[in-house]
DNA sequence: CTGAAACATGAACCAGTATTCAACTAGTAT
DNA sequence: ATACTAGTTGAATACTGGTTCATGTTTCAG
């Protein structure tokens, strides 16, 4: 087994600990320089008490990313259902995102690292979102709201300006307002580039 | 220096059976994985010959990005530019860049993981591509083909649309025919969304 | 209280692999 | 021909850091 259950609350106290720490760690250092030894101390922890609960470096890497992805999902579907259609929710999911990449950057960067590390983990990340995403979009055509088309290939388009304007606009840049970004992005997605 | 130029005819012909051979293994076992003796190998050269023209693994793996940054610069700019308009140079850009994902999803991977192993290459990567995307946006703008808008957040909006399409339905998937996949995207881009 | 199970500890181990280096060969200019 | 430079070689080195394990401590049911 990758991650041993806890029996006891002294056991759960420390396993959260060890995956807050290696959240820190992994997204501060990157897969590579992150450091098992480092990632205990950070917790408070010896490195053998890493090993009563993770069986290497990888499995609490994999841990993290399922833990995290959840956490994303959670975030950012409610936003977006919550608004009165499809067209106005994007704009309120591309900004919830975004604050939520600010909020949280180690945790952005281990999702993406996630691609190289464990490609399955990071391959059903964006699929289970994908499909949702997808699924949303069949239902808005349905409502007449939005327009025919691929809708597998617009909700990976869809996905992918996200995480670009994530990088861009969320990691890499703090002081660029949120909502006029998804504004922007909002009002392409909705009605596109040409001049009318 | 990180990157030693050969000064003969033989020199040059290991620095490039180096480089060939690097770009192979990073693409198949990722940076970690990736081995110099097994890089050396590939090329038909010795450990020590690799040392004589890379100072570094993290060197050899950064003059990859490089070389390949340049390669897809160079491969889709043209494309769009020979289009007519701005808009249907959208659709012909997006399937050259899927074509050239397909032939070389090696090359495609080793951009994608520069951002842990070479954040500064990464991100030169993708902000002189934004860049240039943004001023093309600008002056089809002035030209009154596309609609007035943040051109900046469009420019990195589309690029990611490209980078995950490019994952989805030129890495992951072989099938997908990349001429429909840029049919929609490309009108996603122009028209949007939103039903008429 | 008591014993067993759960949990904690961190020095030592060891496997993998990036890098060095000293000896050698090929090429070239004078 | 000679000498000098560029290039080649791969075993040995050096080191990093993930993992093991024998020993000690805490928890808690009965």
């Amino acid at each position: 087994m990758a991650v041993k259950a806890p029996r006891t609350e002294r056991g759960r106290r420390t396993l959260r600990a060890l995956l807050d720490a290696a959240a820190e760690e992994f997204g501060e250092s990157g897969y590579h320089d992150a450091g098992i030894a480092r990632i205990a101390t950070r917790a408070g922890a010896a490195i053998g008490s890493f090993y009563t609960y993770f069986d290497s470096k990888e499995a609490i890497f994999r841990a993290l990313v399922a833990d995290m992805s959840r956490q994303v999902r959670e975030t950012v579907a409610p936003v977006i259902l919550a608004a009165p259609d499809r067209l106005s929710g994007e704009q309120a999911g591309i900004a919830a995102f975004l604050r939520f990449v600010r909020q949280h950057k180690a945790l952005y960067r281990i999702i993406d690292e996630s691609a190289f590390v464990a490609p399955d983990a990071y391959r059903h990340h964006y699929e289970s979102i994908a499909e949702g995403y997808a699924a949303s979009l069949v239902q808005a055509f349905g409502a007449g709201e939005i327009s025919e088309g691929a809708m597998q290939v617009r909700a990976w388009a869809i996905m992918g300006m996200n995480v670009f304007l994530g990088l861009r606009f969320g990691v890499w840049d703090d002081d660029a307002d949120p909502e006029a970004v998804a504004a922007a992005a909002a009002e392409l997605i909705s009605e596109g580039l040409r001049a009318r």
